[in-house]
DNA sequence: AAATTTGCCC
């Protein structure tokens, strides 16, 4: 394309040069420069311009080099190429300097044909005309190309500056070039070069980037005086290497200098403190801001509330966010999502209907909320309504729909996702492969997952595994997913996230010494035992016959939440402990735990086993009366086990006939043969009736 | 500067 545009400019040159123009007269190039001086001082470039390229005469070389910077800071490509041209007409062997001038302008234009032709066709290069060169790439993102143009330079024997190495490490850790910025470092300490802060600060980029932060960290502390963005670089280098503790840390020391933080870098350290949800230390970054009055800042202030808000606190956040200059739409995006994620969907979509401007995340971060909170009719209705305001859809947006599929267990709607993304081309992006695949395994359709996993064989991660691993251990396929466990390992790592599943697996079949296996390599291995694999470690000694390892686990370390604990109640009714089930609640109680359906299912199997009809029944009742949990189907199934096992058949009669629920065909089996059992015809009757009646209607139940 | 996939009990 430059080179196009600068043949069409040739032509319109060969125009403008009529050979029969009078010869200009004496001072007539003193005139000229007078005019474009003019032109330049009241800002007029492409004027200054115009008069250079009409006159025939050559100009100062100062004037040359001076209209050359005004095009690269104006980013005037034509003006550049006009001013070039100018230039080799009239002057025989341009200086190298001003050629220089001219490959930079083109490279702060993006121009990087027309730089690289003339660098190409440069009688006399000098290292200016490398760095410039160089550095046109690496402004322009072409990495690569920046360090084979280095290397071509070291190959014709001129040797490197300081201010070429700061580009060639730039460069460096833009394509995680470590072999050679180990090279340059070297070089650096042969030639002296390790005082120059810019280049020091390179180095801890560069090493972090490619991953040694050790590295990066001792070039870090071997540095005299790191200035602001050194200490920036070190900050967000531990962050991206997902090291929060001593992003935070490196921040806490850099204000014990007298260095002040860039605004950036506040925003990494508090960044930081959002991820692993360091309250304090982000109120005290919040101080900081307020003492050096940056806490008005856009960017400052945005990270203030999104902090606040990853740290659930979002009476603080709001607070931020009244005041007027802390929205805009990141900060609003950031509330929605605070609200929307908590739990607050009604106060999130309050606050979305009043935005001013959303964009694309703005949507995502409603819909996330409304599937987190499984309100998958509010999601269906809120993405027709984003389909019709919005052309806005990315690959969150698709990896959401996938999910709210997987919620609905609608395959029939995944498929039509899976063609969207198909046709948009985004099925190679991990978020939104997993999210199908997931979304196919969940619904248990192995053959489409299957067909997912093997596609995805290029990019595919230890989520893709786990989920599919997941899938298999949910649909009674445990054995399947031990099996692609050990597939697993010649391509990833194991997570605690395929532990949870695995020991689940090993409870669902009883695999005591798979389960004793994986325990003892998770201790071995160094990974966290965290509250679910607690509970997966609970539940499965527990149905393995193994309660007594099961007990130890749950009463060694608190936190318990109400899954863990319903792990145990149900642990110790697998194992015939009825009673201490029951004494076990009373423990949960006392910690604040509220019950949920899963304990109450605890609580009625205790019942069962103990034959504690009584007390099944005034547990039945406090279900509605003091906890609020509403009694599902089977709470229900479970008290006509208990009235029935006792041949309580009035009682039996009696909930049956005030059940809010209509029975089901195994409900009804149940009453039957009850009834038979302890000669009840009354109740046995109207079962076998509704039995016929519902073998008419509904053939398939049997 | 904001949204995003995988795990335990029922």
């Amino acid at each position: 394309m430059g080179a196009n545009a600068a043949s069409i400019l040739n032509q319109l040159l060969h125009g403008v040069r009529r050979p029969n123009s009078p010869p200009p007269g004496p001072g007539a190039a003193k005139a000229v420069t007078q005019t474009i001086l003019g032109h330049l001082e009241a800002g007029r470039l492409q004027e200054a311009v115009s008069v250079l390229f009409a006159s025939h005469e050559p100009v100062a070389h100062s004037l040359y080099a001076r209209l050359f910077q005004l095009c690269s800071s104006a980013q005037a490509a034509l003006e550049a190429r006009k001013v070039e041209f100018h230039l080799g007409t009239f002057n025989r062997t341009p200086p190298a300097f001003l050629l220089n001038r001219a490959i930079e302008a083109y490279g702060k234009c993006g121009c990087l044909t027309d730089a690289r032709e003339l660098f190409d066709e440069m009688h006399e290069r000098d290292g200016g005309s490398w760095n410039a060169m160089i550095a046109a790439y690496v402004r322009n993102g072409r990495a690569k190309k920046a360090l084979s143009l280095f290397s071509d330079m070291n190959a014709s024997g001129v040797s490197a500056s300081e201010v070429t190495l700061a580009s060639v490490l730039g460069s460096c850790g833009a394509v995680r070039e470590l072999g050679l910025s180990m090279q340059i470092h070297g070089l650096m300490v042969k030639r002296a070069f390790c005082g120059n802060v810019i280049l020091g600060s390179s180095l801890v980029n560069v090493y972090g980037k490619c991953g040694v932060m050790d590295d990066s960290r001792r070039m870090f502390d071997e540095m005299e005086r790191p200035n602001a963005v050194t200490w920036n670089v070190i900050v967000r280098r531990y962050l991206e290497m997902d090291d929060e503790r001593e992003a935070i840390v490196m921040f806490f020391k850099m204000f014990l200098t007298d260095t002040r933080p860039l605004k950036f870098t506040f925003s990494n350290a508090l960044i930081a403190c959002s991820k692993i949800c360091a309250l304090a230390e982000g109120m005290q970054i919040h101080g900081f801001t307020i003492k050096v009055c940056l806490e008005d800042d856009e960017v400052v202030s945005s990270s203030l509330i999104d902090m606040y808000v990853k740290c659930v606190e979002l009476e603080f956040a709001q607070k931020i966010f009244d005041q007027p200059c802390a929205k805009n739409v990141v900060s609003w995006t950031s509330m929605v999502s605070g609200y929307a994620l908590g739990g607050r969907i009604g106060k999130a979509r309050e606050l979305f209907n009043e935005m001013p401007e959303r964009n694309v995340i703005s949507w995502n971060a409603m819909l996330a909320g409304y599937i987190r909170s499984r309100q998958w009719d509010e999601a269906l209705n809120f993405i027709s309504l984003m389909r019709s305001s919005t052309k806005d859809v990315d690959h969150v947006t698709l990896a959401l729909i996938s999910n709210l599929c997987t919620g609905l267990s609608d395959v029939f709607m995944g498929k039509q996702v899976h063609g969207f993304v198909y046709r948009c081309g985004l099925f190679s992006h991990l978020l939104v492969s997993n999210s199908l695949l997931d979304m196919y395994g969940k619904c248990g359709n192995f053959r489409y997952a299957r067909a997912c996993f093997y596609l995805m064989s290029q990019w595919r991660d230890k989520v893709s595994w786990n989920s599919l691993l997941t899938s298999y251990a949910r649909h009674q396929r445990s054995e399947h997913a031990m099996e692609m466990f050990s597939e697993m390992q010649w391509e990833t790592m194991p997570s605690v996230f395929t532990f949870g599943t695995l020991l689940s697996a090993c409870a669902n079949i009883s695999a005591l010494d798979h389960g004793k296996q994986i325990h003892g390599f998770m201790i071995r291995r160094g990974y966290k035992i965290d509250i679910v694999i607690r509970g997966a470690l609970i539940d499965m000694y527990s149905k393995c016959r193994c309660i007594k390892y099961a007990l130890k686990v749950s009463m060694e370390t608190a936190p318990r939440d109400v899954v863990l604990w319903n792990s145990i109640i149900l642990g110790c009714c697998h194992n015939g402990l009825g009673k201490d089930a029951l004494e076990l609640f009373d423990v949960m109680s006392k910690e604040g735990i509220q019950p949920d359906h899963g304990t109450f299912q605890g609580l009625l199997r205790a019942c069962i086993c103990e034959d504690l009809v009584d007390m099944g029944g005034r547990i039945f009742k406090s279900m509605t009366n003091v906890y609020g949990v509403i009694p599902r189907l089977e709470h229900h199934e479970q008290m006509i086990e208990l009235f029935s096992r006792a041949g309580w058949m009035r009682e039996l009669k009696k909930f049956v006939k005030t059940m809010r629920i209509e029975p089901t065909v195994s409900m009804l089996k149940r009453i039957h043969g009850a009834c038979q059992k302890h000669e009840f015809p009354e109740l046995g009757e109207w079962a076998s009736k509704l039995l016929a009646e519902s073998n008419i209607s509904d053939p398939c139940e049997r």
